[in-house]
DNA sequence: GTCTATACTGAGATAGAC
DNA sequence: GTCTATCTCAGTATAGAC
């Protein structure tokens, strides 16, 4: 009977009770948590046993909130997914398209760079399963995949993006950028601040490796 | 007692034994099985029971070829960057390093789209960590990794490669983009062969997404 | 050296008291 | 709804027969 992510999006007219915005205030708890994790170690290394210790509560309550692991994460997945969105929608809508595009992929490297990024567009077909046939997931999904389709769209008619590619391989190319180990190795190497890869990964992005 | 990776890297003067060439012949037939079945659910996933019936061998003689799960992915992953040096070292020296480049990557991806990729390189710190402490992978993946930082540095000098990013930049990506997740997406969208949207992949890659 | 059978461990999930 | 304690199972690794 967790209030979970329907109440997420359709929020009820009624003022919610001290109890309830307590309930929902931990599951916020859990959710960052659960990133911070799935950020460091993925899906499978994730228990729920560090979970639960991460955020100071009890392994059992885990399971009040969400009933499983994957629903833990598709929930994970689905907040990002949102955020995501919400960075489109806030944007000025003046900008070129490829600026705003820079700029999504600015914000998801920082995201990332804080530990916040769940990673999980990489993992394994089982997980991916579950996230598919969670509800709330696959409409956000929808949602950030169409914001992210009509930008690209834009771009190309507007002349910024290459035109002899088709739109989704420009797409998937971006949308990959999030989760490029790239943005790790150059990192770890510790010669460049994150701000300086960050820049570096939209260069390549954008630009390529060829001489101009 | 295995044989292993030691005799691999120095075979012996005398010829082998029947007895022995047939324990090498199922140590590759395991080290391909393990490609396979690493490519497709990462390490985590990949249990030894999936991999002895695979092999078509029991278990527990998985263990007198290899003495732990980390120890044999680090095999396979030797192999991978023995083979991706033998690329390099095989290819006509006199084309450019850009097209050298580009032809490295394209068998990557072929070897990925026939599932012979392991895909470690993205994994969790665990098995870095288990990787990084054996000596022949370590090895491999210095010499490996010193070949292909040549041909980058040849690229930028030839003018063929962008001169204003640092070189391990432009060789992190171009390594990141042999598991680029992009790659997947394309794949499954199933509009183009597997030869196109290597294409795609290499055109993103060194020309990037902007209009030139 | 390969097999079958088993010990041991970690982790997901549940039960029941409060 | 949260806690502690427990169930169950998958998976690594090992033992022992042949």
């Amino acid at each position: 009977m967790p209030l979970s992510s329907a109440r997420h999006r359709e929020p009820p007219a009624a003022p919610l009770s001290f109890r309830d915005r307590q309930f929902l205030a931990r599951e916020e708890a859990i959710l960052d948590a659960a990133n911070q994790l799935l950020a460091q170690r993925g899906f499978e290394l994730m228990s729920m046993d560090d979970l639960a210790a991460a955020v100071g509560i009890a392994k059992g309550s885990l399971y009040k909130h969400f009933e499983s692991k994957e629903q833990l994460a598709a929930a994970s997945m689905t907040r990002l997914l949102r955020r995501i969105e919400a960075q489109l929608v806030q944007q000025d809508r003046k900008l070129s398209a490829r600026s705003r595009l820079e700029s999504l992929l600015r914000w998801t490297l920082r995201e990332r760079a804080a530990g916040r990024m769940p990673l999980l567009p990489s993992t394994d077909q089982s997980v991916q399963q579950a996230l598919m046939s969670n509800a709330s997931y696959t409409a956000a999904l929808s949602d950030a995949g169409n914001a992210l389709a009509e930008l690209v769209e834009d771009g190309m008619q507007a002349g910024e993006l290459r035109q002899d590619l088709p739109a989704p391989v420009l797409l998937f190319t971006i949308y990959a950028r999030s989760c490029d180990p790239s943005f790790d190795f150059l990192r770890a190497s510790g010669e460049w601040s994150d701000e300086q890869v960050i820049e570096f990964m939209l260069a390549t992005c954008f630009d390529g490796l060829a001489r101009k």
